[in-house]
DNA sequence: CCGTTTCTTGCATAAACAGGCAAAACATGC
DNA sequence: GCATGTTTTGCCTGTTTATGCAAGAAACGG
């Protein structure tokens, strides 16, 4: 059994359950609980999974906490990402802009003076967008998710198909140079590969701790980025593989 | 079980019923009380629940700061109305809510405890029902118009034909037992002729300067109404027309 | 006021953990 | 083939963590 072996197992295992033993895991795999350990320490150093007494579960650094928790953290980098990501835009552009609690800020950083239409599934970006006289705003509705902030569902996927942007500012949940833009929740990751598909470019803008992380469901290859906006403290290497990857990157 | 684990479950169950004994998380997880009560005590200092003897209950509710600026005018009249409107829910009820202050005071005043399916094309009330863990909410989306607060147009409608409900709160621009319910607005009045259409009944709540006034676009005949909320010095007169026409009068 | 329940604290135990070490497997260069 | 270096793995050691139990304190309800 391969190291490598045992690490996709490990992954399967824990999409799958959410969580995984690392005693179950060595009698599983037919090695000692050391070697287990040692596994999962390296996964959590990747940011694939979480570490926790007794084995590991599910990397959702923020799935766990609430949205009202989630928006306290990390708000003034949050706020320069925001401040920076709004400088890609130009007047007379639509955007589709997700769920997520950068792209609140990035709602909410929005000069009074500019003309956009804007189509969202987030309640707390259309609300931050009401005020705006200028930008035409079109929710796009659905079920209501409390743990996103955001509609999903068909209702949504079928709103999302009658409309085309410029660009599409994705809350990317796990973002990997190799396994592209991931998100946590099935019915999420749809409604963003829609927007994604009838966007003329997308937009991410992380804080670092996103960076070199991946959940679950797949949205899009790290090649369908065209701007990245991080963090000035952002690792020069990860970025250097988006870039690779035709990404512009921006730094806050 | 992993300690994580059940901090989860309590989390999933908190969101839920909005309360968990100790005892009773005990015996569900196979643990001592003991262990529960230092789960609680963890997610306590984390500021994801409140610890109160016997258990825990859901942390504080965060103020929902929305866009209620105009919504001084009466507002403890308003508030009046949607208490009484809200006496008049059971559990397990489907409702379409549109817009309006008043509208926005009754989602306000919603117990938490109380299990519904509620559709509407009002962020306002969208955003007020968002904490609440027993509704199902389903978001209408459209092209939101920023002066009523509220999504219309061809994708709302299509959203509210696939949808029926129990109750429709009618935010009502004007009111006249003649006129019946009418609008100030094409679209407006559009999308509350189809909630009128695919509900059971209308529930109306107006402060009385709305009574007997009349908008240009008519939604649907004053027969129409199930359950009128009026405050206690409405104008008897104009209260005898609705009744007459098969409308139950609500005093705040 | 008192009895009951619930809570905190301290302690003991067993499990899980990280780090060091050495043997085995593997690759590399001569 | 042989020597050398690297990686992987299991075992050992001391440390940390989770848990249950017991005893005292605090909160509740009459």
């Amino acid at each position: 059994m391969l190291t490598e072996e045992r690490h996709q197992l490990i992954r399967d295992r824990l999409a799958a359950d959410g969580k995984v033993l690392a005693g179950e895991l060595a009698s599983r795999f037919g090695v000692s609980e050391d070697t287990v350990r040692r596994d999962l320490r390296e996964l959590a150093k990747a940011g694939q999974l979480r570490r926790v007494y007794g084995g590991a579960v599910t990397s959702a650094p923020f799935a766990a906490a609430t949205l009202s928790q989630r928006s306290r953290h990390a708000v003034e980098e949050k706020t320069r990402l925001a401040r920076a990501a709004v400088g890609l835009l130009s007047a007379g552009q639509s955007l589709f802009i997700d769920g997520g609690t950068t792209n609140e800020a990035i709602a909410r950083a929005l000069p009074r003076d500019i003309q956009l239409t804007v189509a969202t599934n987030s309640l707390g970006v259309a609300s931050a967008l009401t005020d705006l006289p200028l930008v035409e705003l079109i929710v796009l509705g659905g079920r209501y998710v409390p743990d996103l902030g955001t509609c999903v569902g068909s209702d949504t996927l079928a709103a999302v198909a009658q409309l085309g942007a410029d660009l599409f500012f994705l809350g990317s949940c796990g973002l990997d140079a190799a396994r592209g833009v991931t998100a946590f929740d099935s019915a999420e990751a749809e409604v963003k590969r829609a927007m994604a598909k009838n966007s003329a470019g997308i937009v991410i803008a992380v804080t670092n701790d996103k960076l070199a992380t991946a959940a679950p469901y797949r949205v899009a290859g790290a090649d369908a980025i065209r701007h990245l906006v991080v963090e000035k403290t952002a690792p020069p290497v990860t970025l250097a593989a988006f870039q690779s990857q035709g990404a512009q990157v921006h730094f806050a």
